[in-house]
DNA sequence: AATCGGTGCAACCGCATCAAG
DNA sequence: ACTTGATGCGGTTGCACCGAT
């Protein structure tokens, strides 16, 4: 796809006069990392009908062969090891389904997002046939703004809070303030958050991938950031996916000890109700009435937060979140979730 | 009919991580 | 232990399309 450069070089050409700057000057150190292809004789943009069938006929007989690389020179295109990557995984692999999502898989995105953020290919793994970019561009195109609400709304509020110097909140990343509206929609006493019955459940009946037998299913995926140790179990050959977010906080002293104050959404789906209200501002108690963050005169965020200061940062070490029915906070980040 | 703005989505980019030597 | 190249991932870009004006 062919980028306009602002006023810049184009692409190539900046490419050329720093690998040449680079290659003259022998310093190898300063060349950094070589780029995985020579950008200069690569195609870029939409892939031709030729392209796609040449790479999808290569795969399906030779597979990649462990390096994507050397791939598009044995097949003869002139495309960039990684650009294959993507357009096989995200386009001509076998199972792939585009668009048309289902409630159910909005259910399992919008919990996923809420309790482990934009960890999209962890997602896609719970979504047997959909792809991370896939999830990733009906997230920001539909999901989130069901759920955040009214952007013009939103930044009107943002202004508003701009002005009156919450300079705490500016901190966030785009993806850790929506997360912090999310959660604080959730911790709204009236939100399903409060009522465990109402997490999101297995049904059976919709749950069995099972039936899928190329379904991408992730088991046992465990992360580590820090000192966390996330988990995401996925039970295939069961109808029931366990979906846990437990963070074994390391003991400087004694090793590993484990806290199980983690998340645990058994399942992954709202009810219809719920979802309902959730994604179209139904009755809502996850919004204020004008959607602007208040419920009444009432600020859905905690007024903790602006006690905290300037430099707070709700995901990090300081990441609580108001927990209405204890009356204190709940550090986020101690149960296992990474609030960068 | 032309223009404009919003939306959806494919694809690219850069960084982090992994793995081999 | 370190270096280097490959891979994976999330964020972002830009084009095509569509409806409103």
């Amino acid at each position: 796809m062919a980028k306009e450069n602002n006023g810049k070089l184009p692409q190539f050409m900046e490419f050329f006069l720093k690998t040449r700057k680079l290659r003259n000057s022998g310093d190898s150190q300063a060349m950094g990392r070589a780029p995985c292809c020579d950008k200069a004789n690569v195609k870029k943009g939409p892939w031709s009908p030729e392209e796609d069938a040449k790479l999808k006929a290569y795969i399906e007989k030779y597979g990649t062969g462990g390096n994507w690389i050397a791939l598009p020179q044995k097949i003869g295109l002139k495309r960039c090891g990684k650009s294959c990557r993507l357009r096989w995984l995200n386009y001509l692999r076998s199972n792939i389904k585009h668009g048309g999502f289902t409630e159910e898989e909005d259910n399992i995105i919008c919990s996923l997002y809420i309790s482990i953020g934009s960890r999209w290919s962890i997602i896609a793994a719970q979504l047997p046939g959909r792809t991370d970019n896939d999830i990733k561009n009906y997230w920001n195109t539909k999901l989130k703004k069901k759920l955040l609400g009214r952007r013009k709304q939103a930044s009107a509020r943002q202004e508003t809070r701009d002005v009156n110097g919450d300079d705490g909140l500016q901190n966030l990343s785009n993806s850790a303030m929506e997360r912090l509206q999310l959660h604080m929609q959730l911790q709204n006493p009236f939100s399903l958050f409060h009522n465990p019955s109402l997490w999101p459940k297995l049904n059976p009946q919709n749950h069995n991938h099972n039936q899928d037998q190329d379904a991408l299913v992730a088991s046992d995926q465990n992360y580590i950031k820090g000192d966390e140790v996330r988990e995401i179990s996925c039970v295939k050959g069961d109808e029931v996916r366990e979906i846990s977010c437990v963070n074994h906080n390391q003991d400087q002293g004694s090793g590993l000890v484990e806290n199980n104050g983690g998340m645990h959404l058994n399942g992954s789906g709202f009810t219809n109700a719920e979802l309902d209200d959730l994604l179209n501002d139904g009755s809502s108690s996850f919004l204020g009435e004008e959607g602007d963050g208040s419920k009444g005169n009432q600020a859905w965020w905690p007024n903790e937060f602006d006690a905290a200061g300037s430099g707070f940062n709700p995901w990090g070490s300081a990441g609580f979140v108001h927990d209405q029915t204890a009356g204190n906070f709940q550090d986020y980040s101690a149960i296992g979730y990474n609030m960068d």
